[in-house]
DNA sequence: TATTGTTATACTCTATAACTATA
DNA sequence: TATAGTTATAGAGTATAACAATA
């Protein structure tokens, strides 16, 4: 898919249209500023949510994102091979492991976490604060 | 990817974020829509675009989407497998193909937009009239 | 019996490159 | 030489089903 040109006319009056279509450029451009780090948004989101609860088992991963369990293997799989996270035992059940974030998992996500900012920055640049704010409260009611 | 849940609390801050999920949530229930008339949401983009314009080249085609030209083969193809679309000679250049809707193609794409008013009527349901009109000049500006 | 993590596999979707027939 | 259409193929991304270890 290209994003390099205007959507086709015929289409850009319908809501829904737009809301694909733009949510897919973002993606797009998101994936894109995460990508001088070698990091896909899903590496992104994971890195997230480990910060957010240190020694999660990887159930846990799934349960709050939106990836299913054998991929959340390779992505922790591809987190821990570069030294971002690390498996450990779970203190008290054998078959669940503890997903940590490793030092270098920690500078590696607040990187990632400028890049994003930016990025949104950027997309969001031709609205002004207060259309942003509405556009989230809209976006949060559907 | 699931939609039968809420986006998990810490990503639902960002607006890009809720955008991206909206827009895929958007483009699944679209593509169901068009499920039971065995269309995808490109049979309906194309469908749209040769009624706009009969005797289209798939070169204006592709113009005209989003859609690259060994895909919008396939995409006509299909169309014409299923009698509702058809390739005919074009007139002054032999390489072109003009493409016609057949009348099942017209009966059928007014089905699909049917189909797609509903859905789109249901999606938006929780924004009133001036709401809807916001957010779509929101999504225009961006 | 059920659950966690894992592996292998299949499937969808799309893009790339090469080919043909025409211009 | 360039363009329209086509074909074959490869790649990314994801889901499904089966399995071993453990509860």
């Amino acid at each position: 898919m290209r994003f390099d040109q205007r959507p086709p006319e015929p289409f850009a009056d319908a809501v829904g249209f737009l809301l694909t279509w733009n949510g897919r450029r973002i993606a797009h451009q998101f994936s894109a500023a995460l990508a001088p780090l070698d990091l896909r948004p899903q590496h992104f989101g994971v890195l997230n949510l480990i910060a957010a609860k240190p020694g999660s088992t990887q159930q846990e991963l799934v349960d709050g994102s939106m990836i299913d369990a054998s991929t959340m293997v390779a992505v922790v799989d591809e987190l821990e091979a570069r030294g971002l996270a690390e498996r450990r035992v779970h203190p008290t059940d054998r078959r669940k492991r503890s997903v940590h974030l490793t030092d270098a998992g920690q500078e590696t996500l607040a990187r990632a976490r400028e890049a994003a900012n930016r990025t949104a920055e950027e997309t969001l640049a031709p609205l002004d604060e207060g259309e942003r704010e509405t556009l989230k409260a809209l976006l949060r009611k559907l």
